[in-house]
DNA sequence: CATGAATGAGTTTTCATTCAT
DNA sequence: AATGAATGAAAACTCATTCAT
């Protein structure tokens, strides 16, 4: 007998975790941490209830596993934005296109946020972590890109808090995206050319 | 002897509903929706659950009854906004400052910020209000500067979702004081003066 | 000034009892003894829950005080049976037009029966109360009319539980009615008609 | 030695509908819908609460799913009458004593009629269904059984809703036997025979 | 007398979690 | 590993009753 299902056993087990997490991330996303039922996780991934506590000790560590699991491509991010060359404008330029590309377009990192935002009294060593490790080197990495066009005459020099003003429009359209799903279509392209726009002209020396 | 705590029944019973909205924005900010315990707002207000029943049908409805409740500051924006004065420029920064005093510093309108987020999909009218009362008109009284500031030669020529662009340090300082709430304590003067810094020189003509 | 109220004050007072009876025996025949709300009594009468108060101690003495006021009309029948005429087949022909006029047609005396059968475990003495005062007399009289009948060679010698079976097509329509309410239309003449020829067919001597 | 309680976990979750269903009877039956708890129905099963509501959604629900398990004796009755044979006296005879067997003595058929008449109003359904599952048939058979001993020449012609009068002193004695539960003892031959004797002198030619 | 705000005990229903199979 | 029956703690909501005005 020929074996049909390209999956043994065995791997079929082994990707258990993944399938969990997203379904996970699904209806945590559609309805909360609290109002999400660890019932409506197992259905989605086509299992009962007792099978998600093989996997997971409680519903909270399944949450907390699925927000390390969905914010695997911030790393990605952080990898791309560390290999770009160029003048400081044109890496700064790059970088804004990371985020729109990144963050305002992929969902699963667009809900992180929200996670952040709405859970992040239940869930505070989630919003900490998160910030620790991919806000504040994306931070740092900006100012020192504005630090040195400063340095080579390419940037004028500019006021403390700078950095933070300079990726505020991507912020704003991740905001405004999630707080509108599908209700209202917003353009990425037409956001991401004000938003280089104003910076460019609002930089140069 | 002026007789602080003599209330009658009836001064007693016209505070009530605005005691209980406060007591439930604090319980509802705390916690969000679902987790917030009726029991819960009605301690604070130092009454039992039958009495939150007396003013609010449902727990859903005392939710959106606080919603409007917090709302109020927002009209004083509207207002305070359309009575400026001066040059486009000095119109632009009046209303930044604006943003900054009603929003980022009022707990209110910032929290309200949360909700919109967290509770949106819950409470889709509460969302589509919010805009439709607030921020569109917001933004319409932005644009309309802006396009001002272009005719008189005050503003260089934009691309469209400039006004969008033009507000988003305000947003993004937002929503990090709505996520760090106390943890990381950030400065509303310098981000203030980064933002106006920024955008002037980026709209200059 | 020309009272245009014909009812004082005192006679509007004197009033409440029968008018909150009145309303209670319509909402307690609508959703039985628990399910109605001694609210939904006073809105009936037009006053506030605490005005019940005044007049009934407590829900149940109000469902019981009820009880007493729509039991009335039965004392009517029970005097109208005693003062029939006639022959024995003549005074059962008119004791059966009787039921028929006050049990079956009389709204309150067939609720009153509904009572019995569907609150009786809770009200024992209620139940108790009726046989005792109104169904045994009953029951004695027309027994001493069949055992007449018999003695005057009028009706044949019947076996014991003759007058129970006698009755029992009143009985029947009060329950086809109380169960249909609205739904089926039964026709009180007919059903006269085919019980009176019945039981007088299987009665004559 | 039988193994008397070793139930598999698979045969008692086959039971449990069953056992719910039985406990849910006996305690509607004691204090009707809306005065029985959810939890008197477990306690009684001897499970918790919860358990209940894994067989059955609301305890609306379950009430319904009662009413249908103890009207499931009616189809019996309905299949017994079928099957009589005899003249037509006899099979009317027989049909009364049916009558008797199945819903005076039948204590389930005979709280199902507490049930009609007391939570009619709240599941007219249950009414509705049970007149056309039951009562309309057994009407439909009885009435023909007349009209044929009519034609037969062995019963003289009878007006309209005889039927009705024919088999109303078994009603009349389920509703004593309701009424009084148990505080008064209604001997069941005595009644029949007065029954029968009774219609049996109406109806003959 | 009449009111109606307030109470608190009670009831239905939900759901994370456990555990025998 | 997977199941799903069972649990029990909680939470929204109800309502008879009280009592200050």
């Amino acid at each position: 007998m020929p074996d049909m299902k390209k999956l043994t056993r065995a791997e079929q087990k082994a990707r258990r975790p993944a399938q969990i997490l997203d379904a996970a991330f699904e209806e945590f996303v559609e309805r909360g941490y609290v109002a999400t039922r660890v019932e409506d996780i197992a259905d989605r991934v086509g299992v009962t209830k007792g099978t998600i506590y093989v996997y997971f000790e409680t519903k909270e560590q399944l949450f907390e596993a699925m927000i390390r699991h969905i914010s695997v491509p911030f790393e990605d991010l952080l990898a791309s934005a560390h290999k770009l060359s160029g003048t400081c404008s044109e890496r700064l330029e790059s970088l804004i296109a990371l985020l729109y590309d990144h963050i305002v377009e992929n969902r699963r990192l667009r809900e992180l946020m929200r996670f952040v935002i709405s859970e992040g009294s239940r869930f505070p060593q989630v919003v900490d972590r998160h910030h620790e490790e991919f806000i504040d080197p994306l931070n740092a990495y900006l100012q020192s890109l504005i630090d040195e066009g400063v340095k080579h005459g390419e940037f004028r020099s500019a006021p403390a808090a700078f950095a933070d003003a300079v990726v505020a429009p991507a912020i704003a359209m991740l905001i405004f995206t999630l707080i509108f799903n599908d209700r209202r279509v917003l353009d990425k392209t037409t956001y991401f050319e004000a938003h280089v726009d104003l910076i460019l002209h609002g930089l140069v020396a």
